[in-house]
DNA sequence: TCCTTTGCTACGATATTCGTAGCACTGGAA
DNA sequence: TTCCAGTGCTACGAATATCGTAGCAAAGGA
């Protein structure tokens, strides 16, 4: 029996990487650390994507790993599959209107750090 | 010379790993996803930390990726080392405010999960 | 039947993260 | 002056995660 490494869903209520307490907010940030996660979340705001729209708007991530946050995701009730292809549930979608405010802070950020920095 | 693999800090403005756009969303993405990036930012939320208070507040994250992302997070202007340890500057304050909701949003979904779920 | 598209798996190559050990420095006690 | 204890941090091999590419099976449509 060989050993697989299989990475554990951030599950609320769960330990987590990082976190035995089992606290919400831990598995989420948990979560949200993996990476194309935040930008899969970002993504799908607009409306539902197949699989290979979703790929291409995520710069060709590599479909494994597409397949593997998207399996997360589904699990943990914030990305479902419809019809129309993979979209984001009811709390997925309020969890991607947290990330809204995060394109104007980015935005500052740039301009913040174009003030003070160099041009390279 | 010895290839050694180092990995770029995604500053807005500059391609980052998977986007070639520069916007600064993505480069906030990029760094957002990478792991313990979020956690720090969490934990420094309530006051400056010293390294190894912070080490423990992450719950013992290995001090080589600590000091990476310390590393990243001050070359991006969002934390700074004061005499209090390292602390958030204001940009990186006002990104851990945007993490904020994010505890509440948590407990939600946790919430959500418990009652549409079984429990294991 | 023959394309095209789609969702997804396989798998070796790379990159990142982990875990542990430990070094150099600082500020007290003793 | 010597001896901790605490600090920030580096080294480095092991363990995992991610990448990149190829490709398969199924579902249409021509």
């Amino acid at each position: 029996m060989k050993k697989i490494a299989t990475t554990k869903i951030p599950s609320p209520g769960r330990k987590v990487r990082g976190s035995t307490t089992g606290r919400p907010i831990m598995a989420a940030l948990d979560l949200l650390g993996r990476r194309w996660t935040l930008r899969i979340l970002w993504e799908l705001r607009g409306g539902p994507m197949v699989f290979r729209a979703l790929q291409d708007a995520c710069d060709g991530v590599a479909p494994s790993v597409l397949n593997t946050r998207l399996g997360e995701l589904r699990e943990l009730d914030l990305v479902e599959t419809t019809d129309e292809g993979y979209a984001l549930t009811t709390q997925g979608r309020s969890l991607g209107e947290l990330l809204l405010p995060l394109d104007a802070w980015a935005r500052r950020w740039a301009a913040g750090r174009a003030r003070t920095r160099d041009p390279e």
